[in-house]
DNA sequence: CCTTCTTACGTTTTT
DNA sequence: CGTAAGAAGG
C-alpha cells in the first residue's frame, strides 16, 4: 500500500521521463513528480546509476528524505538495485535533514553555540528532546525565570495570552533561518523581522483593488474589511478614525499602506530576541536541543566554519519530498552541495505541511529561490560556489495508480473556491502538470453524497460498495498481467478525513454495527482508562497528590462516592491496595510500574503497550523522578496529546485515517468524508498576539501601555490594517483535497452531512442523498461479556506467569514447521468463533476447532484472565495467565487450552500451566466440578489432564524470578 | 449594493 | 476570546 508499490517489481522498466532523471547525473534538476509517478523507484535507480559509474561512492551522495521510514526504505531499494550490500550502505548519508544534522553536530558541533555568541557547548551528553509536551513544560519553566530576571519586559508579558505561542514563534523563526546572537541577529536575520514593504504594497494594492459591480466599481475588499474599524476595540491615541481611514471610495487612500507598515518595533524585536537567545542558552544549560535547534546550529556552523563546510560538502545532493522542506532546509542543502549536482524531487500539489513551516515556494518558485538564497549566502563570503543559472526541469507524467477519470477530476480540487466569496487565481492551472494514467480500465465512479446522519450514511454506502461489482477494483494479484476486476472487500475502502475527531467517531459508530474498521494514525492515548489508572497509581506513590489517585482507584474498584469519601477521610485504604502500592514503590523503572499496573487490571492491549513503551522511552534516564512523570501525564492529558498506537485488528477491514496520515499511500476506493462547514476547511486560526508573517515581518496585535493616561492592553490599529491585506490562505486546503483524491485507484466518493462546506458544494458533481440503512453484522448479538475471575490480590505479591513454571527445553529441540504465528491464528479463530463471530475456518486445525465447539452445549467464556496467589518460602507470589476457553454447563466447568503442537512432547509441561487455571477456576466455581483439558487442534484430540496440587505448584516456583524478568505476553500457546 | 448583526467555530503531525 | 463567514437589514 505504499507509494510506488506499482513500480516496486523489478520487471518494470523506467519510462522515458524516469530514464531521463536516472541518467541526469550532473547539473541542477528540479523534478515535478506527481502522485503515483514512481518517484521512489526512479530516485533509487538514479542513486544506483551514480554508484555504477565507478567514480562515485556512497559517501559522496547525500540523499535526504522526509521521514526515517522513507530513509530506511530508500536504502533497502538501493541495495536491491546495485551491487552494494545493506551493510556497505549502513553509514551512507541517506537520512532526514534532522538525522543528518544530528550526526554532524555530534561530530563537529562542539562549539557551534559560539557562532551565536553563546558560551556553552554541545557534547555527547546533549539530548534531543523529542516530546513536545515536555518541551512546553521546560519552556514554561524558562519563561517564569525570565520574567523574574527581566522586570523591563513586564509590560510585554501582559500582551501574551499563552506561553507556548512564543515557543511556536521561536520555532517558526528558526525554520526561516532567523536566529539571535548575543549582539543582535545572525547574519541578515533582522531584515526578515522587518518584513518587505514592496511585497506588502503589492498585497495592499491587490486587496485595495475596486471590485466590479453591476454598474461601475464598488468598494475594495480592503475598504469593506475595515468597516467597523473601531467597533469593540480601543486603539492607541495615534489611530485614525474610521471615517478618516475609509475616506476614499471605492478604495482607501494609498498612503495608509506605509502608515500601517511603518512602525517602531524595536521594543518588540528586543523582547523576542532576548527570550529567543536566552531560551537557547537555557536549553544548552539543561543539556537538550529541540528539532529546530538541531538545524539552527548546523546551519550556523556550516555558514561560519568555511573549512568544515568544504570538508563535509557532497558531490551529489538529492532531496526527496522537496515540497515539505522549510526555508532553512533549502539553505542547508545549498551549503552541503559542493558542486551543482543538485537534484530536488517533489510535487507542489501535495504540499500539506505548511503548519510545520514547509514552504511550498521552495519547489513552486525553485529557480527564483535558488538565486535569492545563493545571493544571501554569498553576501560576505562565497559559500555556494556553483552557478545556478541553468536549471533543468523534469516532469514525471505517467501515473501508475489511478484511472484517467480520477486524475482528470483531481485537478478540479486545486481551483475550488473554499468559501462562498473566494476567487481562486486561475493561473494555478498553468502550474499543473497533467498526469497520464496507465491502468487498463477506466471504470471509475466519482460521486458525492450527503446524509443527515453522515456517519450512518457513510457506513450504509460502505455496505453497498463491498461485494458490489459496480465498484469493482483491480485485482493485482501476483500474476504478472492481470487487469482483472473483482468485487471490493472492506480492505479496499479507505475513509479519509481532514480532522482526526470525525474518524474516531466513525470508528466508534462502525464498531456498534460490527463493521470492521481500523483507525490508523495518532490516538489520544492519555484519555484512556489505562492512562488514567496509571496516573492514579503514580499519584498514590507521590504522597502530595495521593488522595486524587486513591479516589480514582477506589471508584474503579466499585466503591460508591460515599464510600470513597469515607475511605479518603479515614485513610483506611484496603490492605490489598496498600500492598500493591508498596509493591509498585519497589519497582525500579517507570516501565516496571506501568506494567505492574496494567497486569493488575488485565490490560494487555495496544494502548497499554503503547503507554509502557512511551513512558519507558521518554523517561529512560534516571534524571526523572515520579513527580516528573505525573506532570508529564497530566500535561499530556490536558493537551490532548496523541500518540501512534499499533492497534490494527488485521483482517479485512476499512481503513480510517486523516489525509495527512494517508499521504504516500494508495487505496482502491476512497471516501473523502466530513466535508462540512468549518470542518474542511477548518475554522479559526492563530489568535497569537505576537506573530511572524510574510511579508510584514514581526508584529503584535496588542500592546500594553498607559496611553490615554490609563494602562490598558490597547489594540494595534496598524496590525488590523495589515491583517486585512494578508487574508486567509486556502491553497493548502485545496492541496489536501487533491492529496485525498489522488490516493484513489478506482473510485472516489465525497461525503458531507447537514451543512456541506463550499469545497463540497463547488465540486462538479450532483450529490445524492443517502438514507441511512446500516445492517448489523454482529452475529446473534453474542456480546463479549466482561467477566473476570479475580482472586483477592495478596500482600506483597510478586508476579509470575504459568510459563515460568515450565521447562522451556521441551520446545527447543522441536522442528514444528507451523510456528508461533500459526498458533496465534488458530487461537484467534477459536476465540472469535466461540464468541459467535462470522469467521470461516481456513485450515484443518480451525475446522477441527469449529467441529469441537459446535459439539458443546452451554455457555462459553473466552480468554479469561486468572491469577493464583501462592506462597513460597513465606513469600507471596501471584501466577497470572489467560484461559483460552471455559465451557460452562449447569453442573460442570471445563477448562480448554488449545495447543497447535503436532506431537505430545510438551504435555507434562502444559500440565503445570493448566493446573494453575484449575485452582483458580475451582475457586471461582466452588459448586461445580471442574475438568481440565487440552485440545490438540491438529488432530481434534481432547486430552484430560490430572491437575497438580497447589503444593506441587509452589514447589515449582522460583522465587528469585520476578515479573520484570518475563516476557510481555503471559499467554501460553 | 453596502453595512451591521449574528452565530459558530477553535486542524493537521514528523523530526 | 477573537475571528470570520453568512444573514439580515438599510
Amino acid at each position: 500500500m505504499t507509494e510506488d508499490d506499482s513500480t516496486t517489481m523489478t520487471e518494470y522498466e523506467p519510462n522515458d521521463r524516469q530514464q531521463e532523471l536516472i541518467d541526469a547525473t550532473s547539473g541542477i534538476h528540479v523534478v515535478d513528480a506527481g502522485a503515483g509517478t514512481g518517484k521512489t523507484f526512479t530516485i533509487t535507480r538514479r542513486y544506483a546509476n551514480l554508484l555504477e559509474r565507478g567514480d562515485v561512492e556512497p559517501e559522496d551522495i547525500l540523499l535526504i528524505t522526509f521521514t526515517n521510514n522513507a530513509a530506511g526504505e530508500m536504502k533497502e531499494r538501493v541495495v536491491a538495485n546495485c551491487d552494494y550490500s545493506m551493510s556497505a550502505l549502513r553509514d551512507a548519508p541517506i537520512n532526514t535533514f534532522h538525522g543528518y544534522c544530528h550526526d554532524l553536530l555530534i561530530r563537529h558541533g562542539f562549539d557551534a553555540p559560539t557562532r551565536l555568541g553563546i558560551d556553552d557547548r554541545i557534547t555527547s551528553s546533549t539530548q534531543l528532546l523529542e516530546n513536545e509536551v515536555i518541551e512546553e513544560d521546560r519552556f514554561r519553566e524558562f519563561l517564569d525565570q525570565f520574567i523574574e530576571a527581566h522586570p523591563e519586559y513586564h509590560d510585554s508579558f501582559r500582551t501574551l495570552n499563552d506561553a507556548t505561542s512564543l515557543l511556536d514563534l521561536i520555532k517558526e523563526l528558526a525554520a526561516k533561518g532567523v536566529f539571535p546572537t548575543n549582539e543582535g541577529w545572525f547574519r541578515d536575520g533582522e531584515s526578515f523581522l522587518d518584513g518587505d514593504y514592496e511585497e506588502f504594497k503589492t498585497l495592499f494594492d491587490e486587496a485595495n483593488e475596486p471590485n466590479e459591480g453591476a454598474n461601475g466599481a464598488t468598494q475594495s475588499d480592503l475598504r469593506d474589511g475595515l468597516s467597523g474599524f473601531e467597533r469593540d476595540r480601543c486603539y492607541e491615541p495615534d489611530a485614525p478614525s474610521e471615517g478618516k481611514l475609509r475616506d476614499g471610495y471605492p478604495q482607501i487612500d494609498d498612503a495608509w499602506a506605509s502608515r500601517a507598515f511603518d512602525e517602531d518595533r524595536d521594543d518588540l524585536k528586543a523582547f523576542v530576541h532576548d527570550i529567543y537567545l536566552e531560551y537557547i542558552a537555557f536549553a544548552l544549560q539543561r543539556n537538550y536541543l529541540n528539532f529546530s535547534f538541531l538545524l539552527m546550529f548546523t546551519f550556523a556552523m556550516l555558514c561560519e566554519d568555511h573549512s568544515l563546510r568544504e570538508s563535509v560538502q557532497f558531490d551529489h545532493v538529492l532531496v526527496d519530498e522537496f515540497q515539505d522542506t522549510s526555508e532553512i532546509q533549502f539553505k542547508l542543502a545549498l551549503l552541503l552541495a559542493g558542486t551543482d549536482n543538485l537534484c530536488v524531487v517533489g510535487d507542489w500539489k501535495q504540499s500539506i505541511y505548511g503548519f510545520q513551516y514547509a514552504s511550498v515556494d521552495n519547489i513552486r518558485r525553485f529557480e527564483e529561490r535558488l538565486r535569492t538564497y545563493k545571493r544571501e549566502l554569498n553576501g560576505d563570503h562565497t559559500r555556494v560556489e556553483f552557478p545556478v543559472d541553468d536549471v533543468n526541469e523534469i516532469a514525471l507524467v505517467e501515473n501508475y495508480r489511478s484511472t484517467q477519470s480520477i486524475l482528470d477530476f483531481s485537478e478540479h480540487s486545486l481551483t475550488l473556491p473554499a468559501t462562498g466569496s473566494e476567487g481562486v487565481d486561475p493561473e494555478i492551472r498553468d502550474d499543473i502538470t497533467s498526469l497520464a494514467a496507465t491502468t487498463e480500465h477506466d471504470h471509475s465512479t466519482i460521486e458525492a453524497f450527503t446524509g443527515e446522519d453522515e456517519q450512518a450514511a457513510i457506513l450504509t454506502r460502505i455496505q453497498e460498495i463491498v461485494g458490489n461489482r459496480e465498484y469493482a477494483v483491480e485485482d493485482d494479484g501476483d500474476e504478472a498481467d492481470d487487469g482483472d476486476l473483482r468485487a471490493p472487500t472492506y480492505d479496499d475502502v479507505a475513509v479519509l478525513t481532514r480532522t482526526r475527531d470525525f474518524g474516531r467517531e466513525l470508528q466508534a459508530c462502525a464498531a456498534d454495527y460490527g463493521i470492521p474498521v481500523a483507525y490508523e494514525g495518532g490516538v489520544e492515548l492519555f484519555g484512556t482508562e489505562q492512562s488514567i489508572l496509571l496516573l492514579a497509581w503514580l499519584r498514590i506513590l507521590e504522597h502530595e497528590d495521593s488522595k486524587r489517585g486513591w479516589a480514582v482507584v477506589l471508584e474503579e474498584a466499585g466503591y460508591t462516592l460515599d464510600e470513597v469519601k469515607h475511605v479518603l477521610d479515614t485513610g483506611a485504604y484496603p490492605t490489598s491496595m496498600v500492598a500493591f502500592r508498596d509493591r509498585l514503590a519497589a519497582a525500579e523503572t517507570i516501565g516496571g510500574i506501568a506494567r505492574r499496573v496494567f497486569d493488575r487490571y488485565g490490560f494487555d492491549d495496544a494502548y497499554a503497550d503503547g503507554l509502557v513503551s512511551l513512558v519507558q522511552g521518554t523517561f529512560d534516564s534516571t534524571h526523572h523522578n515520579r513527580g516528573d512523570i505525573v506532570r508529564f501525564l497530566e500535561r499530556s492529558l490536558d493537551a490532548d496529546a496523541t500518540h501512534e498506537v499499533a492497534d490494527n485488528p488485521g483482517g479485512d477491514s476499512v481503513t480510517v485515517q486523516t489525509i495527512h496520515a494517508a499521504k504516500g499511500l494508495e487505496h482502491p476506493i476512497v471516501i473523502m468524508a466530513n466535508m462540512n462547514q468549518h470542518r474542511f476547511p477548518p475554522a479559526g486560526g492563530g489568535a497569537d498576539r505576537i506573530r511572524y508573517e510574510e511579508p510584514v515581518g514581526l508584529r503584535q496585535s496588542k500592546r500594553y501601555t498607559d496611553a490615554h493616561g490609563r494602562p490598558h492592553l490597547y489594540d494595534s490599529w496598524r496590525y488590523r490594517i495589515l491583517s486585512r491585506c494578508l487574508g486567509r490562505e486556502y491553497d493548502e486546503e485545496r492541496r489536501l483535497l487533491y492529496v485525498a483524491i489522488t490516493r484513489a485507484e478506482s473510485h472516489v466518493l465525497f461525503s458531507a452531512g447537514e451543512s456541506p462546506s463550499p469545497l463540497f458544494e463547488n465540486l462538479p458533481l450532483e450529490p445524492s442523498v443517502v438514507e441511512p440503512d446500516v445492517k448489523d453484522v454482529a452475529v446473534g448479538g453474542t456480546e463479549r461479556t466482561q467477566f473476570r475471575i479475580s482472586v483477592p490480590v495478596p500482600e506483597m505479591p510478586s508476579g509470575q506467569s504459568p510459563h515460568s513454571l515450565m521447562d522451556d527445553r521441551v520446545f527447543s529441540d522441536v522442528e514444528d514447521g507451523k510456528g508461533m504465528e500459526f498458533g496465534t491464528r488458530v487461537h484467534d479463530f477459536a476465540e472469535r468463533y466461540a464468541m459467535g463471530e462470522a469467521v470461516e475456518p481456513t485450515t484443518p486445525d480451525e475446522r477441527n476447532v469449529q467441529t469441537f465447539l459446535d459439539s458443546l452445549p452451554g455457555e462459553f467464556r473466552v480468554e479469561e484472565h486468572v491469577s493464583l496467589p501462592v506462597s513460597v518460602d513465606g513469600q507471596q507470589v501471584t501466577i497470572a495467565g489467560i484461559v483460552d476457553l471455559l465451557h460452562v454447563t449447569d453442573d460442570r466447568v471445563a477448562i480448554v487450552d488449545y495447543k497447535t503442537d503436532r506431537g505430545r512432547h510438551a504435555e507434562a509441561e502444559y500440565r503445570k500451566q493448566v493446573s494453575v487455571y484449575y485452582h483458580v477456576v475451582q475457586h471461582a466455581y466452588p459448586d461445580r466440578g471442574v475438568t481440565t483439558t487440552i485440545y490438540y487442534t491438529a488432530d481434534g484430540d481432547r486430552v484430560a489432564i490430572d491437575p497438580l496440587s497447589i503444593a506441587d505448584l509452589e514447589g515449582l516456583v522460583d522465587v528469585g524470578e520476578t515479573d520484570d524478568d518475563r516476557g510481555d505476553d503471559p499467554r501460553i500457546r
